[in-house]
DNA sequence: GAGCACTGC
């Protein structure tokens, strides 16, 4: 019911001494790496994982006195990976963490003036070179995991060398630029940076031994469930099995049906003790999967893609993979996003495979025939082309670059994806036209300064009209931490029960508020508290108070927030129609209410909502209940030309 | 009428 935890970086094992981290693969490559790197604008490293490289390349040009007028950056797509490697490289130098060797992620700063290697997330990067476009703190920027391809990723592979070259212009000291990836797409990052040599690193990967089925499988869950038990009546007890499957519903059902078949196993038969891993799933649960099983149980994991690249676990043997995963897509038409159930590329499932050889030989069950794998597609789409661009539109025109259609992108967005997120930032007025160039309107800038989606920082921009700023914040912090409300199958009824007595009838944003007020008075009145430092409200208070906005409250007049949802969030308004459905203001899109609303058995006449996800069906998600009239007062442009549209 | 891959600022 309360806020779970985020996942918490696990201590690393203790430092080896300076000799084993000269028994890593890597140190072989040591003097001629540093020989070849030290001449070097652009590398591209390419090494498998156990090579060392993240943890070992920094120190060695910190050693060697390569980048030492600056820092060093290394970067992460993931929190945990940056603090984790940070508290590493720092154990390994014997130094304290944040002196010579630190970390910069969301709302965490562990470095000082004597930093000189500094891990941080590929999006605080980014949000650094807003103010400092040419990144001049830094000598060298390590672009870590670049084969996942995240948004801030590639958005930072065009700001780096954009960086590179005007440091050039200038003058001033180059930018060593090294780009860190498994063995993928080694073509398109070289040509991309100019040619760049491409470096290999041995790795200490496993052999694994990979097996198809001979014919296609029309029901992957019975084929994995099959899979399962067959090992599972055939290896040593010792020897525990990861299953990729696609979702928490999926996972939440197998694990009951694992655990039924393998109470009524025959003698002989070791024990089993079956685990669902997914990323919503509390982080004590999380937990459990990094416990041995005891002797003589076979531990059995079934996993969302967490387990392939956030979460490692050790001990695994066999790898069951459905070749299936839950993956989002972007319609920029109607805004629209899609999360289906599609087939993995050939680099997803490598990357699945590889998890059954981290400490010894494995072996991987492909639940596809050879054929339909060499089907899949090589690699995964990457991010920036299957998801809203608004904020990373709002970031690149904070960045002032001149042109984002002529924006050097590794893989180019599609022009009606640009097109929308424009359109997105002109609702919300953060853009405008000067000279045939789009900029940031005050309004814009400001926004940028969010850590949030653009829709989020207007809303609180918006709230001190609305005399409600202290509520806003509050919402807007809960809404962006996803396990306020947890609600696995198993204890929905449970969670509905105590939800219930929280429900406002005027919406989702009003309910949480509610909750988190309850959760305030039973926990000491501590502002902040929540256990997921991601975005706590303390946090958004900082940022608030930076722009000098009044911290008021509207106390117990719900009717002012949700005037300022309304303001916000008009373009996403949805009218009840006389048959009892819903359609979007903005397209007239059959939409529904998510059954995860508290507005799911209501019928109010008209709401705005976040966000529409389409699965099964095309759902709204967290709603509010508004008047028609604000909406126009919020809009009067917008909705005039609607109408217009509507009477064409 | 009935359901939510995964990150991140």
């Amino acid at each position: 019911m309360l806020p779970g935890s985020p996942a918490v970086p696990r201590r690393p094992p203790p430092p080896p001494a300076a000799s084993q981290r000269r028994e890593l693969p890597i140190f072989q490559a040591r003097g001629p790496l540093l020989s070849q790197l030290r001449g070097l604008e652009c590398a591209v490293l390419i090494g498998e994982t156990g090579s060392g490289k993240t943890t070992q390349i920094p120190q060695y040009l910190y050693e060697a006195g390569i980048g030492r007028q600056g820092i060093i950056a290394v970067t992460q797509p993931r929190r945990v990976a940056a603090i984790s490697l940070a508290t590493r490289v720092s154990d390994e130098k014997r130094t304290e963490l944040g002196k010579l060797v630190g970390y910069t992620v969301r709302f965490d700063d562990l470095t000082s003036d004597e930093t000189r290697i500094k891990f941080l997330t590929d999006g605080m990067l980014l949000r650094e070179a807003i103010g400092d476009p040419i990144l001049r703190k830094y000598s060298v920027v390590i672009l870590d995991e670049a084969h996942e391809r995240t948004i801030h990723t590639d958005v930072l592979f065009g700001v780096v060398k954009a960086a590179q070259k005007k440091r050039k212009e200038l003058g001033k000291l180059p930018l060593k630029v090294i780009v860190m990836s498994a063995t993928m797409d080694v073509d398109q990052f070289s040509q991309y940076f100019n040619g760049a040599p491409v470096l290999y690193l041995e790795g200490r990967q496993h052999p694994i031994q990979v097996f198809y089925t001979k014919q296609p499988q029309s029901d992957y869950l019975q084929a994995a469930l099959v899979s399962v038990f067959q090992i599972h009546q055939e290896a040593p007890s010792s020897q525990d099995i990861l299953v990729f499957l696609t979702g928490q519903e999926e996972i939440e059902a197998m694990t009951k049906t694992c655990r039924d078949i393998a109470k009524h196993l025959p003698d002989g038969c070791p024990q089993m003790t079956v685990m669902p891993l997914y990323a919503s799933l509390p982080y004590s649960q999380q937990l459990r999967v990094f416990q041995a099983a005891p002797k003589g149980c076979r531990k059995v994991i079934l996993s969302t893609n967490i387990a392939e690249t956030s979460i490692t676990i050790s001990g695994i043997k066999y790898v069951v993979d459905t070749g299936m995963v839950k993956a989002k897509k972007y319609n920029p038409e109607i805004g629209l996003e899609v999360l289906a159930v599609q087939r993995v590329s050939k680099a997803q499932a490598w990357q699945r495979t590889g998890r059954a050889g981290r400490e010894d030989s494995g072996i991987c069950y492909r639940l596809y025939t050879e054929d339909e794998f060499e089907k899949f597609d090589k690699m995964t789409v990457p991010e920036i082309q299957r998801c809203n661009l608004a904020s990373v539109l709002l970031q690149l025109l904070a960045l002032r670059i001149p042109n984002i259609v002529t924006f050097d992108f590794m893989s180019k967005p599609s022009p009606d994806a640009i097109q929308a997120a424009i359109e997105q930032l002109d609702l919300l007025g953060a853009v405008e036209r000067k000279e045939d160039q789009l900029v940031l309107t005050p309004l814009g800038r400001k926004m940028a300064a969010f850590p949030l989606e653009p829709k989020f920082s207007k809303t609180i921009l918006l709230s001190p009209k609305f005399h409600c700023t202290e509520e806003i914040l509050t919402i807007v912090s809960l809404l962006s931490v996803d396990s306020v409300l947890y609600n696995p199958p198993a204890r929905r009824d449970e969670v509905q029960s105590v939800r219930k007595k929280f429900i406002s009838s005027e919406g989702d944003h009003l309910t949480l508020l509610n909750v988190y007020r309850a959760f305030k008075n039973v926990s000491g009145n501590k502002v902040g508290c929540s256990e997921d430092p991601r975005v706590s409200p303390l946090s958004l208070c900082l940022a608030a108070i930076q722009l000098s906005m009044p911290m008021e409250s509207s106390r117990s007049d719900t009717a002012n927030i949700r005037r300022c949802l309304a303001h916000s969030l008009f373009m996403n308004a949805a009218e009840l129609q006389p048959d009892g459905t819903y359609s979007t203001v903005n397209s007239h899109q059959l939409v529904a209410i998510h059954p995860s609303s508290v507005l799911f058995h209501c019928k109010p006449s008209c709401v705005v909502y976040n966000g529409l996800l389409h699965t099964n069906k095309c759902y709204m998600r967290d709603l509010c209940v508004v008047d028609a009239d604000w909406l126009y007062d919020a809009a009067p442009d917008y909705f005039r030309r609607k109408l217009r549209a509507a009477k064409n």
